[in-house]
DNA sequence: AATAGTTTTGCAAACGTTTTCATAAACGTC
DNA sequence: GACGTTTATGAAAACGTTTGCAAAACTATT
């Protein structure tokens, strides 16, 4: 009957147990060099028996920082996107932030809507992938004048700081390897670029190094497809089924990749020795598949580590600017790429 | 000069520029039939004008919900996992939710320490995967007294409500099948199963199913390896290596049988002519791969999906409490397992 | 035992909201 | 044109902290 509202202990409740102020508990947590060692002795004392949980928010409202950090990306169930995020989680981690997560799903109005959700919640920073973003978007982060950086795509001209790769490169060094392999008649997927300027840069990449070659490539061998091994395995299969067929197919990641490969293997073809493929990513897994994949490695978890860890620092004020920050990409030549005689 | 502190705007600055008082803005948020559509659109103007952005946390020192929901995960870069909180995330975002995430790498510590953390931040609940938690974040959760549950393993007697499958019955599910085609020597491989409920109940499942045959599994048939398709491919490699050969291996999980298939071919063993293998968990890709996979199908989405909307509904209290909540799991029979000859 | 210094503590204002209560303005009714 | 309603607004207290400032309690020095 005594006792039958414990509401959870707050700092008042403390303060009593201990027979002190509330400016000593507060004082005891962040100042404790300030507060005698027994006085201290006493309130850890209290804090312990009534179960005290300090309170974030109301420490935020005093323009201390909330300790969270907003990450935003398309969708959290790709290989490539849950890498980057744990790497980016724990990096933030030693700073003592928290991570708010949320996908958009490609849609730059919903990615609007998450920015403004996560600034409601007072965000000490924030990252997005890729630099494809609303107007509205890039208006509100320069408004609130938090910390924010673009994960991904690497741009020295964009107005966020940058922690990625080159994709056009990327997408240039794909194609150039399989050049490089007398490759002439060359098949290419991607997924749907639009609001996606990974993909798209990639894809510009590639088509930049395969106008050079006398050859144009036919519109049946440029194809679109949502990301997904079945689909890309249909798409594929069905680019495959008729004749004139490519030597080789660039995908646009290494998802793709896998599609095409079993898209070979349904229309008879081995890989490498009838088609060669390369994919673009690295993914977990893509050196371990049979044949191991030969792909354009980008190190995930590489961005996602220096980007929770500039940003954080950012936040902190440890550092006021990061450099637009390129890491370094190459091709991964394992086992699906083959050489064959050039025209 | 004059406008050198922008200081992003409050709600007395848009009190001021709309001219009224503060109450009034408040007003216009939450209960905004009760004040003159005009003075709406002065306030409207006004916040447009300021680049106002609320401040939950000042909401949240009143008692207002945080809006925020903890999710604890061993690792967010595992196809699985990232799958549960796509979908979790998902379903409780029409609820207004915003995710925390943190993962703990199967470090009941420090899942501890970010359960405080979580709490620290004031989230209005929290999910947990599976069942091994310290006693400490057991008592943390039962004391805040905010609605938690636990996420995969499903259980009728455990403290949290929980909403998931029964891992014991994935291993028997897998076990049960390679018996009925025939199979009686069976390896086993599994990852580590300290501090991992999950695991741990798979197998259990699986070893009670091959206890009733009357045949003994070899110690050297049963193997320990790390979540990882390069270490799984090293250890099976080895235990195929050596007669005697088992006729079918029963994997923890997808990612071990990916592994498990690569040793058995690199072992010059076909799949399934020469050796079965069954999976757990039917992860992305599993049913796309050549062969297709032979595996228990858990369904991740759908348990993300529940999870995030039973726990938004507690959290709401729209309901107040849900039902130990068991998912259907069953056999995929594709095409990594085939039927022998019987002792 | 008085003084000066140092360490420890408490008071009260501040942070950005929400909400209760009271008041003012507008309206309809006779 | 006085009255009771209804509608719209504002003042002020409350939420759980932190912190600047001042008072109190010690210590050391003479």
């Amino acid at each position: 009957m005594s006792d039958l509202k414990p509401k959870n202990a707050d700092i008042v409740a403390v303060a009593k147990a201990a027979k002190v102020s509330i400016s000593t508990v507060s004082r005891s947590y962040n100042h404790p060099e300030l507060v005698n060692p027994a006085t201290r002795k006493k309130i850890d004392a209290a804090v312990r028996r009534l179960g005290y949980i300090r309170n974030r928010a109301a420490q935020t409202i005093h323009g201390i920082r909330s300790g969270t950090i907003g990450l935003v990306v398309p969708t959290i169930d790709h290989a490539i996107f849950a890498e980057v995020i744990q790497a980016f989680s724990d990096a933030v981690e030693p700073y003592g932030f928290t991570i708010l997560v949320a996908s958009h799903g490609y849609d730059l109005e919903r990615e609007y809507g998450v920015l403004r959700k996560f600034l409601e919640h007072r965000v000490d920073g924030v990252a997005l992938i890729g630099l494809d973003h609303s107007a509205e978007s890039y208006t509100l982060i320069e408004r609130q004048s938090i910390p924010a950086i673009s994960i991904w795509n690497y741009s020295a001209t964009s107005i966020l700081p940058t922690i990625g790769v080159d994709n056009r490169r990327a997408g240039q060094l794909a194609a150039q390897h399989l050049v490089d392999l007398g490759h002439r008649d060359i098949g290419m997927v991607f997924p749907p670029t639009t609001d996606n300027d990974r993909a798209r840069d990639r894809q510009k990449g590639a088509m930049s190094v395969l106008a050079d070659l006398s050859r144009a490539t036919p519109k049946e061998w440029i194809v679109e497809t949502p990301y997904s091994i079945s689909d890309t395995k249909e798409a594929i299969s069905r680019m495959l089924s008729q004749p004139p067929l490519p030597t080789a197919i660039l995908c646009g990641n290494d998802v793709l990749a896998v599609g095409a490969i079993y898209a070979a293997m349904r229309c008879g073809l081995k890989v490498p020795d009838d088609i060669s493929i390369i994919g673009i990513g690295d993914f977990k897994g893509s050196r371990e598949m049979e044949p191991g994949l030969t792909t354009v490695r980008l190190p995930a978890r590489t961005i996602g580590e220096l980007a929770g860890r500039e940003l954080a620092r950012l936040v902190t004020k440890e550092s006021t600017e990061i450099q637009h920050n390129s890491c370094d990409i190459s091709v991964v030549a394992r086992k699906t790429c083959r050489r064959v005689q050039g025209v």
